[in-house]
RNA sequence: GGGGUCGUAGUUCAGCUUGGUUAGAACGCCUGCCUGUCACGCAGGAGGUCGCGAGUUCGAGUCUCGUCGGCCCCGCCA
């Protein structure tokens, strides 16, 4: 179809254009007809600009102005006037100007529309997805996949500037069955084998190391076949970096000065380096989580030592089983309801534990279910630990270590939301540092990599590998931003003994690591440098970057929390031809 | 795998507690009027498999069970 291509976009005429004849390609946004006048907003990703059709200068033309409906793309040609007086629209970047129609082309025609294209929108998610392409005219996902854009050209920038290579590693590889599910594609050629789609590049990156690439990083899909959440898709991007010759300080600066650049060019921000530094137990200890928000304060305090002797035995019980008695103080809640009460309680329940002890502080004194059991005193020693004055509410949890300290962090990110103590315009980043090696998994009876089976223990703490290796720590490193964990990454083995016996540990003999990692294995028998890296999760930095609250918000076309796409409707079954091609019978 | 919550007009929702005549509203859509609107205004109109399937009942949008789907969370995510 011919038609009369644009001269300027929808969003740059100013009142510098006027008496200029100009075209706009683009979509209606908007027909105002008043009778006489018909006004018809164009609009294109650059903006909205208003034409207006006169009918005593053209009949047709106002005529077929007035059939034009919401999202027909046109092309629309005519000249520049400024508004008349006490008319401009300063809500409108190109607000003071008309463009005077002269000629109509209707390009296309659109049915109505399921949901209006309106930043203000009121579609649910399900049908946005569906619709994904008209939900992508809004702006805000506009804004969203350019402010993508530009992280893809900042990070690039920035890895290139320090010497490091962007190289392409294989979409198909092999299975590995540790970490998370694979994504499996069937072979045609090999009867019965698969290729799986990578988790991460991991042990390509390594093997550039030892082919001597020194630094390298890629921008990369990866893919785990595992339950979604808000932040969390089947296939997801990562910035992967690995860099040779190097310790941990090493990959921490580097990750640092992308960060400081992304906000700075994004955000405008200036964020100070370095970060700051927690190990994984003050992070746990003192937040209750291993990726701490600390844009709010409401510190932890563990009371273990006040309450053990004491008459309630929930707790007395559960310190000598090896737990903690542990909680925070929550200014001025101490005129919480029952039923609020009650409300914390359920929310900690749900979490797992057993319940939720709380102690008000007002004037008269402290007051609390327990104190029957403990007394007066020993209620204001808590008191006087957790620092809680008057007016103040104390929470109390009582379990084993990992389950009381993870569900106080839980209950205190929802205290911060609900009493508003995150301040939006905060930046919090840090690292968490000193990770264990090893987790013991209790359904699996056996030892597994808290980070990955290729992370180098502290060198202090290679000799707790033969001894005891739950208190082995690995040079594994997490940065944390606003509560989110954006990136991670470990110095690792480079040495084949060492890699050998972490294997051991996990559970894997030789002959099962051969079969797996045997050509990593084989590799590090033919120099393999010290070496180590990171990977940051680019849909999650890019969704807090842009201040979203789901990571599809930040991806053109992404899954519900069901694996599937509401518009093509993927996964589909397949024709039987496809199967038997690939020796595949569907039980 | 488990918990919570939602599913009613094109869209967003109300109605469900306590089953009962013809299921409402707003926006959108259609028709007419309207020459400076920008959430245009005014008048009129059309539009429903109450997600799907069983069950209880004289009678189900409403109660029960199952199922499918959206979102949030736990498990899971090296």
């Amino acid at each position: 179809m011919h038609f009369k291509k644009r001269t300027h976009n929808c969003g740059e005429l100013r009142k510098e254009n006027v008496s200029e004849f100009v075209t706009l390609n683009g979509w209606v946004d908007s027909q105002r007809n008043l009778g006489g006048l018909v006004f018809v907003v164009v609009r294109d990703r650059y903006g909205k600009t208003q034409v207006v059709f006169n009918p005593k200068a053209n009949q047709e033309l106002h005529q077929k102005a007035s059939e034009l409906r919401n999202e027909d793309v046109i092309s629309v040609s005519g000249k520049v006037e400024l508004r008349p007086q006490g008319m401009a629209n300063p809500s409108m970047p190109t607000g003071e100007i008309d463009v005077i129609a002269e000629e109509l082309l209707i390009l296309n025609r659109a049915d109505t529309l399921p949901f209006l294209i309106d930043e203000d929108v009121k579609a649910t998610e399900e049908t946005r997805l569906q619709y994904r392409y008209l939900d992508l005219r809004r702006k805000s996902l506009q804004r969203n996949l350019i402010a993508r854009h530009q992280m893809y050209l900042i990070t690039r920038k920035y890895f290139d500037e320090l010497g490091f290579i962007e190289i392409e590693t294989p979409i198909l590889m092999k299975s590995t069955p540790e970490g998370a599910r694979d994504y499996l594609v069937p072979s045609r050629i090999h009867h019965g084998k698969f290729y799986a789609l990578p988790q991460s590049p991991q042990t390509y990156k390594q093997l550039l190391m030892v082919a001597g690439m020194d630094r390298y990083f890629q921008i990369v899909k990866c893919f785990r076949d595992e339950d979604l959440r808000a932040d969390r898709q089947p296939e997801f991007t990562q910035i992967d970096v690995e860099m040779s010759f190097i310790d941990e300080e090493d990959v921490m600066n580097v990750a640092e000065g992308l960060m400081k650049r992304l906000f700075k060019e994004i955000k405008g921000i200036d964020i100070r380096t370095p970060f700051q530094r927690l190990t994984y137990k003050e992070a746990v200890e003192t937040y209750g989580s291993d990726k701490p928000d600390l844009r709010f304060n409401l510190k932890l305090t563990n009371i273990s030592e006040l309450v053990k002797n004491s008459g309630f035995k929930v707790f007395s019980e559960m310190i000598i089983k090896g737990g903690v008695v542990a909680g925070f103080t929550v200014p001025k809640c101490a005129n919480y309801t029952r039923s609020q009460l009650d409300g914390l309680t359920e929310f900690v329940k749900k979490l797992g534990v057993g319940g939720l002890v709380w102690i008000k502080v007002t004037e008269k004194g402290v007051e609390s279910p327990i104190e029957k059991f403990v007394g007066k005193e020993i209620l204001d020693s808590i008191r006087e630990q957790m620092e809680a004055d008057n007016g103040d509410l104390i929470l109390l949890i009582s379990d084993l270590w990992m389950k009381a300290y993870t569900t106080l962090g839980s209950l205190r990110v929802e205290m911060a939301k609900r009493l508003e103590l995150i301040d939006e315009n905060k930046v919090s980043l840090l690292w968490v540092t000193d990770f264990p090696m090893f987790e013991y998994d209790e359904t699996e009876k056996r030892y597994v990599a808290v980070h990955h089976p290729f992370t180098s223990p502290k060198i202090e703490d290679i000799q707790l590998l033969d001894s005891e290796p739950i208190k082995a720590k690995a040079r594994a490193y997490d940065l944390v931003l606003n509560g989110n964990e954006i990136a991670g990454g470990s110095v690792r083995i480079h040495d084949r003994e060492l890699q050998s016996k972490v294997f051991r540990l996990l559970g894997i003999d030789e002959e099962q690591a051969k079969n797996k990692f045997g050509f990593l294995l084989e590799a590090f028998r033919y120099g393999a440098p010290p070496h180590g890296g990171i990977a940051f999760g680019f849909d999650r930095i890019c969704m807090l970057l842009c201040g979203e609250k789901s990571i599809r918000d930040v991806i053109a076309f992404p899954k519900t929390t069901s694996a599937m796409s509401l518009m093509d409707e993927s996964p589909s079954e397949v024709d039987q031809g496809q199967l038997e091609e690939l020796h595949i019978k569907i039980v």
